[in-house]
DNA sequence: GCCAAAAATGACAACGCTGTCATTTATTGA
DNA sequence: TCAATAAATGACAGCGTTGTCATTTTTGGC
């Protein structure tokens, strides 16, 4: 039923290997041949059959990307560029959402990449930050590309990507300080995510650059949820006296801060300034809108993409790898929810 | 390196074949045979080699997920329940994002499943419910699975998943009218979704049954957007009188006219109830919460994929196959937005 | 116009599996 | 015990490509 190499050959007098190397671009194809043949090739409407090639030239070019992370916007946005890239490259990429707390997490991902016959992996926080991840993934010798919280560069043969919360978070704290103030709670995300750490660090040593003390009981543990937010919001209004200022983990926390702030009648920003990261879509739909850090996701997934796709093809060619590891600063983004009129 | 089916066949001394046998569960292999091949595959990690598989037994397994949505919960709900189907069954997913204004989407789609030989393809609204594409698949021969707005049954070859927008709409509208509202506004996203339609249809059917004509100036036409709800809410409260409540078509819109009210000092509930629709993880984090309809993404998706494989399982068997095709109902959610103290 | 070298093309064996059909082994009934 | 039959198993040819290496054709220098 469908065309294969071999009516393509017949059709335009030649060899199925020439044919091959029509479809494969190898050069060493005289122009009229080339041209017989992509005729022949678009009245046939032939496509390659994917699995005969990948049979014959060993190995698929399927990428898996790997993600355990509750907000849907990375996600989609990781997602789109990756796949972009994917499909320039000729890449495939298998999609597998998991549950990092999972004790067997590690082993899943090698029996996936076994499985599913995976080039390389694509890993983003928490996953490319848990030490017991990647060395299981070392030991079964797989390729992987991580997107990780920290201001490199750092030594390592496989590729990566690297954000600077740390930057990002002192910038967030530094405006909200030359905004005057000087009570400035901090509410954590996961721990388990480096960003946390880094935000953290970011935001204690901005304090310390203005000559502020660091005030533990400002800082607040939580996860990166809206929950987390609204309860935290209850304990630090009722400290006496408040915080007037509180720099949330990620958006999620600052929208449930925002929120409980709210129920108890507290106005934002003039009693209580609130700060979040990540620049969320909904962000800018919270009233009043967050002011926030804005890193750029899509571009962040391009790169890791394409940094894998090409070590990849280093090792394959056995040659040594142009090292492209980036380090990207997420953008102050300051919005009503922090500035006073 | 890797174990072959050959190395596999030579540690349990038996032919590849039976090894395939045991592979494939074909169940005619006698029991110690049997446990000395699976010993043999557990002591070698052996795993098949997909592309050769698919080479042998002709066409692959992998379904395509095509979207074009903004609405990232949506597709990432969808996409976890897809995934989850596709696994359980031994079948890949492909993603592939695009835009359905585009002009050759229908083309392009054509040649993906071409290109990526994909068994089936998984539309979701809009692209389920465009003529053009639709059409252009049939002519092309292709499997599909839509899901889409309305309340079937209606006769179809192919299968499909029905959200009945109708009825959860006339329940919205019913229960604003519950609280009293007689002046009630309703927010249109694009009409490409029939989804608008469906939902429009809905408030107008509950507007007369309760015996409330319907005003035309307060059905105003939009997108699904954030934006298209802060403008609407400026046209409304514009009015003299205002409306007393808005049915937004999603809880995007809600948002903006939340939004859009606070702007102008409105209080939501008191001077205006707003109701959304799809129950997004925001709708529970705007101040008030809001009121929506709440529809079963995942169940939805799961059903779609399952009822696709079924369908393509009895093509290859050419058997008939049972229609699975369902209606999903999406319930109405109460929330703040909508009730006054 | 001839020869060597380079460029273009082709023949054919993999790749790792499944499908078909032949063969061997076990089971049954008399 | 021996056919006759059923159950297990095996041999081997594909599946549609790419890789390797041999062969043919073209090119360029003299």
């Amino acid at each position: 039923m469908a065309a294969t190499i071999k009516s393509v050959a017949e059709m335009a007098g030649v060899s199925i290997k020439t044919v091959s190397r029509v479809i494969n671009k190898e050069g060493t194809v005289k122009p009229d041949t080339l041209q017989r043949v992509e005729e022949a090739i678009k009245a046939l409407k032939y496509t390659p059959n994917k699995a005969a090639r990948d049979l014959a030239s060993k190995g698929a070019s399927v990428l898996g990307y790997v993600y355990d992370n509750p907000n849907a916007y990375y996600i989609i946005d990781m997602q789109k560029g990756i796949l972009d890239v994917c499909r320039k490259n000729n890449f495939e990429l298998l999609i597998h959402p998991c549950d990092a707390s999972s004790k067997n997490i590690a082993k899943e991902l090698v029996d996936m990449v076994d499985t599913a016959q995976l080039a390389g992996l694509i890993l983003s926080p928490p996953l490319s930050e848990m030490p017991e991840v990647l060395s299981e993934l070392d030991q079964n010798q797989i390729s992987y590309v991580r997107i990780l919280s920290g201001d490199g560069p750092f030594p390592s043969p496989l590729p990566y990507v690297l954000v600077n919360d740390f930057k990002a978070a002192y910038d967030i704290t530094e405006h909200l300080i030359g905004q005057g103030h000087k009570n400035i709670a901090f509410i954590a995300g996961e721990e388990i995510h480096k960003s946390t750490i880094e935000r953290l660090n970011g935001y204690k040593a901005a304090l310390e650059k203005a000559g502020i003390a660091i005030d533990e009981s400002l800082i607040i543990k939580g996860t990166y949820s809206f929950e987390t937010g609204v309860k935290s919001s209850e304990t630090l209004l009722a400290m006496s006296p408040p915080p007037t200022a509180v720099f949330a983990c990620n958006d999620e926390i600052a929208a449930g801060t925002l929120f409980g702030a709210r129920m108890k009648g507290v106005d934002v920003p003039q009693e209580l300034a609130i700060a979040g990261f990540e620049n969320s879509p909904f962000s800018r739909q919270t009233f009043p809108p967050l002011t926030t850090a804005s890193q750029p996701t899509n571009e962040i997934a391009q790169h890791a993409a394409a940094s894998l796709i090409q070590y990849l093809r280093a090792k394959k060619a056995k040659a040594a790898h142009d090292n492209l590891n980036h380090t990207f600063i997420p953008e102050l983004v300051v919005r009503a929810s922090t500035e006073k009129q």
